[in-house]
DNA sequence: TGATACAACTGGTCAGACCAGTTATGGGAA
DNA sequence: TTCCCATAACTGGTCTGACCAGTTGTATCA
């Protein structure tokens, strides 16, 4: 039997359709609730228990005697006024998963991995011909979340999701810098040559200088251990 | 002004602690909704928004008509029934993290994460002579928790959240094994005397070992870059 | 003994009320 | 005219009490 969608969990679904349809952004405000249950047909109750889910999901914040307004994907983590902070902070974390995943990665990976990976490199390639910045970033985080799957434990993937978005913005900062537009590509490059030949321990290091580089790049710099 | 806390958001707490403290496992149920409601002293609504948005972060599951069970974190990943699989799993992943976390740990640490550090350790010590695992595991967990924010990095907190529970499980797994029972004590003694000494690289390895020995205890082997 | 019907649960949903903050507005005072 | 402040009209937060729709245990009847 299949079982039956919930009110909450429809109207959930349908804030989400409307901020993306009605393409709100970051601070944009939701209909009051009032409005927003008779809306969409449903008791405040319910329209409530929809919200707390998309707030718990981090998409929506709702104030007291203000209103819900659309998250910024930043909210989530602790104040953290700095910019550059924040930046900081992602490059940390990528840097103590993404060599780990790589050296997983180029012992787990099937034939599949690689022609991904070779895909997802010529897609960058292609990107950066055409000047379309915004596909060379997409085929640069494809191509970490293809090595994310390879490692054969989803748990990685699962911690990086909730971070997912953040990291994403930050992968498009280095290519601001129009000069060393190209490294990013031969980086990925090196990095599939080692898990291809299947050498951990060269793909966990080629992954660390390309995390290393991509933060410099962006004139970041952070705390290692 | 420090902005007062929701009464879903008091009760969401509450029942993680519930959960925690009763030692609930994946399955077990929860009170009734009308019943918990009464004993956290709200409306049945807002005890609802506090299930929903504990629904939304993975931590339980609503069924109508039968009750509210604690989630298996396993549920919304892959397949992989495989319990051996699933706990190696988590300590690949947990390979990856906390010797790094432990490292900045190392680095960012105030002088109020080191008592609590020495607490969490003096509780373990406490639950183990009252031979209470439960209590020790809860500490045990507690001294990762804790290190987990000494890093100064809110990211890797949030990436380990969606896993906690497994990790939890995991970590109670070894106490089954009655003669290694004070080794991770002492493992946590020795992070903290490096954690204390600003030794990055010593704490470093120090968890390396901690958590390889843990593996061990459990008698779980996986794959390591 | 076994099947069935009922009672007592469970969660799902709603309407309507009231409180506590926020904000816009309009009328006075300077 | 300009500025300030009271107030009205919002906003979300919370509660009560009701009813519906499934699930489950139980007692009754064949």
């Amino acid at each position: 039997m299949t079982r039956t969608e919930t009110a909450p969990e429809r109207a959930a679904r349908a804030i989400r359709n409307l901020i993306k349809s009605n393409g709100l952004g970051p601070g944009d405000s939701l209909p009051a609730q009032r409005e927003l249950a008779a809306t969409l047909g449903i008791s405040r109750a319910s329209l409530r228990e929809a919200l707390a889910t998309l707030e718990a999901m981090g998409l929506i914040r709702v104030q007291a005697g203000k209103g819900a307004y659309v998250a910024d994907p930043h909210d989530g983590m602790p104040r953290d006024d700095n910019q550059k902070r924040q930046a900081a902070q992602v490059y940390q974390f990528r840097l103590a998963i993404e060599p780990y995943v790589a050296g997983l990665a180029a012992q787990a990976r099937t034939r599949d991995h690689l022609i991904a990976l070779q895909r997802s490199i010529d897609d960058m390639q292609t990107a950066f011909e055409a000047d379309d910045l915004i596909t060379a970033a997409n085929a640069d985080t494809e191509f970490h979340e293809i090595l994310l799957s390879a490692s054969g434990n989803p748990l990685f993937a699962a911690a990086i999701f909730p971070t997912a978005q953040t990291i994403h913005e930050n992968q498009m900062l280095p290519f601001a810098n129009a000069a060393a537009i190209k490294a990013p590509l031969r980086e990925h490059e090196q990095i599939l040559r080692y898990v291809r030949d299947r050498n951990p321990s060269g793909a966990r290091d080629a992954m660390h200088f390309h995390v290393l580089s991509a933060a410099t790049r962006a004139n970041i710099a952070f705390l290692r251990p």
